[in-house]
DNA sequence: TCCATGTGTTTCATTATATGAAACCCGGTT
DNA sequence: AACCGGGTTTCATATAATGAAACACATGGA
């Protein structure tokens, strides 16, 4: 008997199924079998039910399956809702165009953080910031501004949560958060990916909670310690406008 | 038994949920199994599948259910696939940009067809068009092109399934169809909406299979009959770039 | 032509598993 | 205090999901 779940196996395999495609755009059904572990036969038959409910289509020249128009039906109601990622955009947009680089937008989740928006530098090298991408909260401008301003509940336990290479290493990241949360803002250098920085600072809600963080990243030659530090202002600036818009 | 069902309920009921949020943002427990006349016991079991599952999530204060930063994956995935509603974007934005009117791309899913995509004109007064709306495909002039340009198969079984006014209604609609197919498009004037008019044209994928119809839209009095058909050249060329791009 | 192989689909017995009724919390009202 | 109305959990029951196996149907060797 144990603790009995309270959660629905064959939704799970489904949903499963769909979280497939955040990586492929189109399998066999034996393909994602294989990827999800399960038989044929159930896969054959949460297919039809996902199909049949237009979470999923087939392609009708490959036989394969690919993500239906629900998704894009609940993407757009998404979009259409006060959701930070649609509600900040034109505010990163003018963000991106004052200062030339990429912009990104990042919540937590868990242990991890994902880039919920993101709008192009249109310079010649620059950094691509695919949305949706989930990443470490160990690393980066970003995961330290998520960190640094959460609840201090929310703090203990992501700290605790994330692997550390020993106790001094611990203790560096931490001090760390503490000059972050007396600057107001973070900055990475070639910390996740080679090459690449970034600045980021906090966005907080009307209730002062924070929501997420707003990076601007870089190659890191252009986007020097010197560059970013002078950026910072401008950044916090958009970054706390940007949260009076939310609710 | 009958002819059993291939498909699996709970997953059914799952998506039920989900499609719930096509038209709303934020639900509480009980208004969702009142939209989907499910007991609480197993909304709420479903509930916490999808919410495990990263599919939907809790307003921390309203205590709500609000779709997940899933969806957002999945969508980022759809967006960066060779999805016509991406890939056409650019193109479309050009017509935008040279006609100075909304431009809309649907699809026909069963007997309705749905607004993959829409690039905004920015005169003051235009015709605002969301995206992943359903529509009926009884009306309109896009529906007229996803229906007379279907393949045989397709066009017979849509006309058998939509409602006709009377065998006079339905024969006078063929005949529109079969002027729409020689002229190349489609116009309509307060068809759907009062005040709004429209015209569109065929996109072919390079198998010459119709995949979407592009939509020229905006205020009737600004859109004439006369100014759709001066129109009319350039936006079937654009379609017609647009079917080039796909594979 | 026939056999092998790899798709996707369906059947079917078996049992696990999803189900809904009811009981239970827990804050907020009356 | 008693009473709601939301959410959560328990539990007995039979329903409904499961996986093995068989089937259909291509494709491509041999």
């Amino acid at each position: 008997m144990e603790d009995q779940k309270l959660t629905v196996r064959a939704v799970e395999r489904a949903l499963d199924i769909l979280s497939v495609f955040t990586d492929e755009t189109e399998l066999s059904l034996t393909e994602i079998a294989a990827k999800t572990k399960l038989h044929k036969s159930t896969v054959h038959r949460l297919l039809a039910s996902l199909e049949g409910k237009g979470f999923m289509i087939r392609n009708a020249e490959t036989e394969k399956y690919r993500l239906g128009f629900r998704i894009w039906e609940l993407a757009a109601n998404l979009s259409q809702s006060d959701d930070p990622a649609i509600l900040l955009q034109p505010e990163m947009e003018r963000l991106r165009d004052s200062l030339g680089e990429t912009i990104s937008l990042y919540v937590r989740d868990g242990e991890e953080r994902i880039r919920i928006q993101a709008v192009q530098s249109n310079q010649a090298i620059r950094r691509v910031a695919p949305i949706g991408a989930r990443l470490p909260l160990s690393v980066g401008a970003s995961s330290k501004v998520l960190i640094a301003f959460a609840e201090p509940e929310v703090q203990r336990h992501v700290l605790g949560a994330l692997e550390w290479a020993g106790t001094a290493d611990r203790e560096a990241f931490e001090r760390q958060l503490g000059e972050i949360g007396r600057l107001g803002y973070a900055t990475s250098v070639e910390e996740r990916e080679p090459g690449a920085a970034a600045v980021s600072a906090p966005i907080f809600n009307r209730a002062h909670k924070l929501v997420a963080a707003l990076a601007v990243s870089g190659p890191s030659n252009r986007l020097t310690l010197e560059k970013m530090k002078e950026h910072a202002p401008q950044i916090i600036e958009a970054a706390t406008r940007m949260g009076k818009m939310l609710k």
